[in-house]
DNA sequence: CAATTTTGTTAGATTAATCTAACTTTATAC
DNA sequence: GTATAAAGTTAGATTAATCTAACAAAATTG
């Protein structure tokens, strides 16, 4: 059983991995917060319990079981994030530090429990997938606000950021999850673009803000 | 701030202290499943986090802020407890091995909104009472069974262990907290007693039993 | 393509939590 | 009240997770 540490590595590889499967070692200490000599140590304990291959001077890969250990990880963290905020009264801004620490505990039964309590959601608060007991992702295919065009209208689905400060940048802006959002113009000198949404007719959206937003298209 | 082991022996401190307050290294031993030199390192480690008094070949004594520290662990692991029985429909006999984790989570926030989901509890599932805030706990003042005497009316209000085996027992007994009970008599050989409640009319329960109920007497 | 920079590895140390073996102190028991 | 038993301590080792310093390989770049 991988200790909570271990399960952190799991994690981050899983995250960091390009289309090829593939971690650099100075990526993951990067990620982790650690020096690379420790990376390289973790690295070889991971390999000795079946989770990743590794050779020498190359980037690290999750092997099918190491992908279904970090899978079922994050499945406990976005359960988690969920039912904090559904079931428990949470923002959506407050609920990543806590959902870090639950994610680790050992008991199938509660997350099970949360899952059913929740309805067998397929995302979490941040639009995310939650991978299902078989650690399997059902992937979505949402586009990036920036690469969307004056006129088009979206529903807002995801973001590939969730830091805290983001969260409560979008509070601030009143959006979230689901709002529909119409696109006036696209200024092409910062790739700002100028939207409107429910109450707000004229908001105007830093492309550090777009490119953070997924969305689906369903006009125009 | 408390590791997971250093909460561990603290509550277990706080659970073996005699009236004195005083715990011996051998029991905490025992308690903790580790050998006595593990106790002795480890007690040099939380007096030097002062939340203990120690000297050489005396016994150990939680300090004020040690007492706090293992009440507040204790408080978490009661309301957890708590959530998982009345929030999320698990039995009373399941419910431990998750509060173990759980107990270790840092995050107030976290524990006051399941405090206020179940409207300020005082007690968890099993009867014992939950630490406020403070650390501090609100004595019960509950006789045990086995010193009741026949014609006696009692209500079950706590238990003196809360292993899943007991309380698997107790579930295939029908017994529970609140459960009304007659007491019809009492061996004197065995100390068991025959005792009636709800539906049943004539029940056995053995002295091991029934050192382990705790009950509030309301009648004769 | 040789020089430099970046990336990765090895060696060795540190800290937390644990162990066993050996020794010492305290308690128990004739 | 000494002998034995129980409880407690010290010393030294182990494992997991981390570090820094020094070195080696690979990538970049003039």
């Amino acid at each position: 059983m991988a200790s909570q540490t271990e399960e952190n590595y799991l994690k981050a590889l899983f995250n960091l991995a390009n289309p090829a499967g593939e971690v650099n070692i100075s990526e993951l200490a990067n990620q982790m917060n650690v020096s690379m000599p420790t990376v390289n140590s973790m690295v070889k304990t991971l390999q000795k319990n079946g989770w990743v291959i590794y050779q020498k001077y190359k980037p690290v890969q999750l092997t099918p079981e190491g992908q279904k250990t970090a899978a079922l990880v994050i499945r406990q963290h976005r359960l988690t994030e969920m039912f904090l905020v559904n079931k428990m009264g949470f923002g959506w801004e407050e609920v990543h530090a806590i959902a870090e620490q639950v994610e680790h505990i050992h008991a199938p039964k509660f997350f099970e429990r949360m899952d059913e309590l929740l309805g067998f959601p397929t995302i979490d608060p941040h639009g995310s997938p939650i991978p299902d007991k078989m650690g399997r992702i059902k992937e979505t295919h949402y586009v990036c606000l920036d690469t969307c065009e004056a006129g088009q209208t979206v529903v807002l689905a995801a973001l590939t950021n969730s830091s805290t400060e983001f969260l409560e940048f979008l509070n601030s802006r009143n959006l979230s999850l689901g709002t529909q959002i119409t696109i006036h113009s696209k200024e092409t000198y910062d790739q700002s673009m100028v939207v409107s949404y429910l109450q707000n007719e004229r908001e105007t959206l830093s492309e550090k803000v777009c490119e953070k937003l997924l969305v689906r298209i369903i006009g125009e």
